[in-house]
DNA sequence: CGGAGTTCTGGACAGTCGTCAAGACTTTCT
DNA sequence: AGAAAGTCTTGACGACTGTCCAGAACTCCG
């Protein structure tokens, strides 16, 4: 008896949960290409499969369809970086491993973080952004820590900054090389390499 | 044909230029609190002595009128910093006051660098802001730099890194503070004179 | 004073927006 | 089979937006 109603429950939730994803991910197609700011409910609907209606009965709002939506980029995106960590041999590799994912990253998935900036700057004005973002901010902080720790084990350097340093220095670089960058500086992606492979080494003590 | 920039043109500058500037002055305690994305031209009038219409009547559109907020902004904002150059006796004295500098104005000004971000921005999403945009950001990328290049002269040490990756490493770093300190970190300016006392020294060769 | 030129007001317009609810369609269960 | 639950569409609502404009109010000079 409860066995069958925990099934039914729980593949409802499944289906539930399936299509919020394959809404998000409709949606973020449009979110990347206007912004939080210029993308409308019905905008969204309309490069999906759905109606416009059909977004409320899945979020709540249209500011938790959107945080949602940029989870679930990110929590893609982190595990890219992790596996540079997981493969590097030698600091040096690990460091231009690092400088190239960052700029590939700019280049292919530049719409996509854009966005991901649209959102934390809204965040700086709308409270009730801040819970997620920040919560975000952080799983990004501690990804570019694992990098900088894994460089400097395998440098055999102790390092000098913390991991609020560390992080906030490769996110200006990486939002300057993308600004540059959509804006059709055709340096802007090696600019962002030369970049990290001066900064990187730089935390460490020499 | 009656355009704004005949307007400007016929008539006595001074006059129409100093309406202009007390708009923007007015526009920008408005922009400041809401941002861009949620800023109406009525709310930028109702926060003024004057009626919605006559926005119409000393800038073109909403954009004309944000940009020329921002610019009026960041004029008064660089010329805060070349002070700090020109009174700054030994390199670590300079170091310390630039350090103190951008907490104070993360502190104090901080609503008013959430304007800049959000615009800076915009320009990720729509080209028509990129030139302006560009064209602030490197008279800050150049006032980094007369910090970094004053810093370098007084310690005798060659710099290492070229203008834009250094200004991306402390706009990171501003940024990150700004976030934390809006959200209520109390350690986040701290967090941010100990980022930038790391920063600068490495930015020369040891 | 009077009229021309300038500045400013407040309403109208044509959109867009998020949200909601009534109902139709589909799937699942009994 | 029919009932129930879940899913989706459609249209409507009020609120809000940038822009424009007719004309009131003002300034200034002859």
């Amino acid at each position: 008896m409860t066995d069958v109603s925990d099934r039914i429950s729980r593949r409802q939730v499944d289906k539930f949960a399936e299509r919020r994803a394959q809404l998000a991910t409709s949606a973020l197609r449009t979110l990347s290409e206007l912004g939080y700011a210029r993308t409308s409910l019905r905008e969204i609907a309309q490069n999906s499969d759905f109606s416009h209606g059909v977004l409320h009965y899945y979020f709540r709002d249209k500011v938790e369809l959107i945080m949602f939506c940029v989870k679930l980029y990110k929590a893609e995106c982190v595990t890219r970086y992790d596996q540079i960590v997981a493969t590097a041999q030698t600091a040096d590799q690990l460091r231009v491993d690092f400088a190239q994912a960052l700029a590939t990253t700019c280049d292919e998935d530049g719409t996509m973080h854009r966005l991901w900036y649209d959102l934390r700057n809204q965040a700086l004005f709308e409270e009730s952004f801040r819970e997620d973002v920040l919560e975000i901010d952080q799983t990004l902080e501690l990804m570019i820590w694992r990098i900088v720790s894994t460089y400097a084990d395998l440098s055999g350097k102790p390092i000098t900054v913390s991991p609020a340093t560390a992080y906030a220095q490769f996110d200006g670089l990486f939002q300057q090389a993308l600004l540059r960058h959509l804006s059709g500086d055709p340096e802007a992606l090696d600019t962002l390499k030369d970049g990290v492979d001066k900064t990187l080494p730089k935390l460490l003590i020499p």
